[in-house]
DNA sequence: AATATATTTTAGACTAATCTAAATTTTATA
DNA sequence: TATAAAATTTAGATTAGTCTAAAATATATT
């Protein structure tokens, strides 16, 4: 059984892997946490000890194949309860995620399995991201970035990279969600802005937008 | 804002002065939280410097009015997490306790206050125990326990004393459920034993099992 | 390749919540 | 009411998770 603490590094590990390949660095993690890079060794040596990271001295660590299915269990019940927040319980997609930072934690196989029949097995979150199932298996679409998408190729927004309140209310206020048709209508080589067509509306977005912002052709 | 630990204090404390009264006795709590009794008063202290119970040596504590309002809004959380786990995620009524021992923590008044609303404002748990509502005020039926039900009086079950897994399936398999008609057809001198009738069936149940179920006339 | 910089680890300390054992106070009983 | 028993508190220790400051190692730069 985890404490509360091992559980979020562990979540905090998988998902600084799923972004870069190899090892994971002390100070991503600290970063991450909000911890100094000191804690975290000392996380390391501990998780290290239950197996569940391998980890190396001054070489970072990586999860061990115990490490990664207790990390998806949480990933898992952090996507579930965000979408339930969201169908049933009137939350915007921009206030879930703290919430679901709690729920997370809640040890109970049967109420996890119970709340994903009751959303009927739900394969995405409210940002797009891959919910696992209960044998922990979840499947991402094939998507790209909007930086990516060739000019005048009907795309579909899928999910985004930046989950910050911040970024979701401003998609939010250009009426591009999960499920917005895109079209890139011209690209601008100066500052690489992108005027896109987003469901009737055309609009001009930044790179900085466009690079937070993942597309399914 | 509580710790988890103080949360829980603070529920076991409201809990004891529900049943008896005046001050709530060291020990009293130690029995519930599984705890020392001198961790209990060092907890104390802790509660008393917060200003959330009135604590003088060796003379128990009382919930100060914030120490009451915060558990209360404890309960109410726990006891609507409990109504939506039997109504909507197909738990029984003895399988809920542990779960929203654990969800009653969580921290989103939005959170509560839309579960209440998707729940449409129940006024009592499934084990009968009335909800607070967001003012933190709940109504108890004027109950009375089985024991004191007069012979030949039709009186419904409202609620149950006791709330372990044990009781609640041998109510189960009597078919005695929160809302089941009672009638006492006869109670024997000797031992205190009951006949009754309990929907459309009759049977015996002891003294002790009568004096965990709360009536309504 | 040598050195400077950045990263990581170690050592030692702190806090919250707990414990045991001993001391104190209250309550019950003879 | 004196004394025995029970309840409560105090003192000091322990554990998990964190911190700061210093030491060790790895990486980048000249």
């Amino acid at each position: 059984m985890q404490t509360l603490s091992t559980e979020n590094y562990l979540k905090a590990i998988f998902h600084a892997s799923q972004s870069a390949s190899g090892t994971v660095a002390t100070t991503s993690i600290a970063n991450k946490i909000g911890a100094k890079p000191s804690s975290v060794t000392d996380m390391f040596k501990k998780l290290s000890d239950q197996k569940l990271v391998k980890y190396e001295k001054y070489q970072g660590v990586s999860l061990t194949s115990e490490g990664l299915k207790t990390a998806l269990r949480i990933v898992r019940k952090h996507r579930l309860w965000e979408s339930f927040l969201v169908s049933h319980l009137n939350f915007n997609w921009d206030e879930v995620h703290q919430v679901a930072e709690q729920l997370e934690h809640i040890q109970s196989e049967k109420l996890t399995n119970e709340l994903e029949r009751f959303l009927d097995y739900p394969t995405h979150d409210p940002h797009g991201d891959p919910i696992p199932n209960r044998a922990l298996f979840m499947k991402s679409y094939n998507k790209i970035l909007l930086t990516e998408l060739p000019l005048n190729e009907e795309g579909v927004c899928v999910g985004v990279k930046d989950n910050s309140s911040d970024f979701l209310r401003y998609l939010d206020r250009r009426q591009i969600g999960i499920g917005t048709p895109i079209l890139v209508l011209h690209r601008e080589d100066f500052d690489q802005s992108l005027h896109i067509q987003a469901g009737n509306s055309t609009l001009m977005i930044t790179q900085k937008t466009a690079e937070n912002i993942y597309i399914k052709l």
